[in-house]
DNA sequence: TAAGCCATGTGAAATGGTTCACAGAAGAGC
DNA sequence: GCTCTTCTGTGAACCATTTCACATGGCTTA
């Protein structure tokens, strides 16, 4: 994947407080990882949270700042209290109505991952070019033609959407989505997308994800093997 | 997504020329770019490469280097001399063979996805736990009972494997997996997977990705995130 | 109330990554 | 051959993000 965001963050003058973009994925960590808490946990400490999200504690402590920090230095800070400032912080994304283009392989497994697994944003439209699927119902949500994309965003007042489609069409999709009214783009095809100014891309590409993992595995291996060649004595836990 | 990568390359003190996991990412998507131009594109300059993948001219040749650099200042780089240096310096790669564990519907469609659009890494065999699914092929594949996962992965020297499972038992898994000798581990359950030092795990977290776009996209409208989100300025004309 | 502990909040330093800017090279036109 | 143009390769500057380190302050125990 990659996940290449481009963002860059100039003059953060005096206007928001320039929240960086990772800083919110560990956000959005932390708060499902809190939420997942059993209720018998009513107070976390930093070092705590990061265990659980394989961060560190002062990274959890810094990224928290951003969200007016609440912990209490013998207790830690209050689950509930915590997630409700996380979504403080978010406030507003709970509106937003998602919209998913291509009810293919992947386009259904996503509807189904995230229907189990995610409350906050939820997909309220399908999109497809295949008559075949148009105005059928598919996991429970209404597959349209990609001819009523304008209409329904509109309707629906859907902000992002989801591109899970093979290359070729996406630049075209995207260019649908954003004359749409569409603001972000969660985009799974491994092209990049040109959009107008003022649209947010964000591009998952397991391709480039498994390339990576694979370049930093075998350097992983490697490595390993050094180590136990070098010695196999001293074991380092960690 | 998150792409929270967690590859300690610590103390890559001097070993390894020290190439950025990001680096290797944009390389990986050069890649595949340069393949899919047509064969009258004999040579490309650092700023059509840059257009096409999204990223800047100087960002791209400061990632060439890494892969000792060719080009020509009057005719730009030799696509087909590029490509194989890249593929020189992920060489290995294509020996890795991947598992994949969790044949359910997000399984299934990174199968159908990877065959039909990578080529360098391949799923030599699928691990489910569902006997419904085991002994059966899926899309061609064959699934195995997670039982035989050790026996498999050591017989096809598979190396690097992907968690398609719901949360609950991917550390489980993930467990098994590096018992079994897997040392890089590309993860889509939205769990923080704890392996061994050593192993490398990618995050692919669609929920925290789908949360960075609703941020970014929200802020997006106002004035400020037009400057901030920014995706198609800086890509220069030149 | 005082002492000891431990975790928070946060400047400051360190690290990692991107962009700038320019020297140098190679073709094009004259 | 000389000059003009435009590109590459790369040191240096810049910016973003992470980590360090410590002052601060609440809780507990006595």
């Amino acid at each position: 994947m990659t996940f290449i965001t481009r963002n860059q963050h100039k003059a953060q003058g005096q206007r928001n407080p320039g929240v960086s973009p990772k800083t919110i994925e560990r956000l959005s960590v932390y708060r499902r990882t809190l939420a997942n808490l059993p209720a018998s946990t009513p107070f976390i400490y930093s070092h705590e949270l990061a265990a659980m999200c394989g961060s560190s504690a002062a990274q959890v402590r810094r990224d928290l700042m951003v969200i007016g920090t609440a912990g209490c230095p013998s207790r830690g800070y209050a689950v509930a209290e915590l997630i409700e400032l996380i979504d403080k912080r978010f406030a507003g994304i709970s509106s937003h109505a998602v919209a998913l283009v291509g009810a293919g392989t992947l386009g259904r497994s996503l509807i189904a991952y995230l229907q189990r697994r995610y409350h906050r944003l939820s997909i309220a439209a399908v999109f497809d070019k295949d008559p075949d699927l148009t105005s059928r119902v598919v996991y429970g949500i209404r597959c349209y033609p990609m001819g009523e994309l304008r209409r329904v965003v509109e309707e629906q007042s859907i902000s992002i959407a989801v591109i899970a489609l093979p290359d070729a069409s996406a630049q075209e999709v995207a260019e649908q989505l954003t004359a749409a009214g569409i603001t972000g783009i969660l985009n799974f095809a491994p092209v990049s997308l040109r959009v107008p100014s003022g649209t947010c891309v964000v591009d998952i590409d397991i391709a480039a994800a498994l390339d990576k993992l694979a370049f930093f595995a075998r350097t992983g291996r490697d490595q390993y093997l050094r180590e136990v060649m070098d010695e196999s004595r001293d074991k380092h836990g960690h």
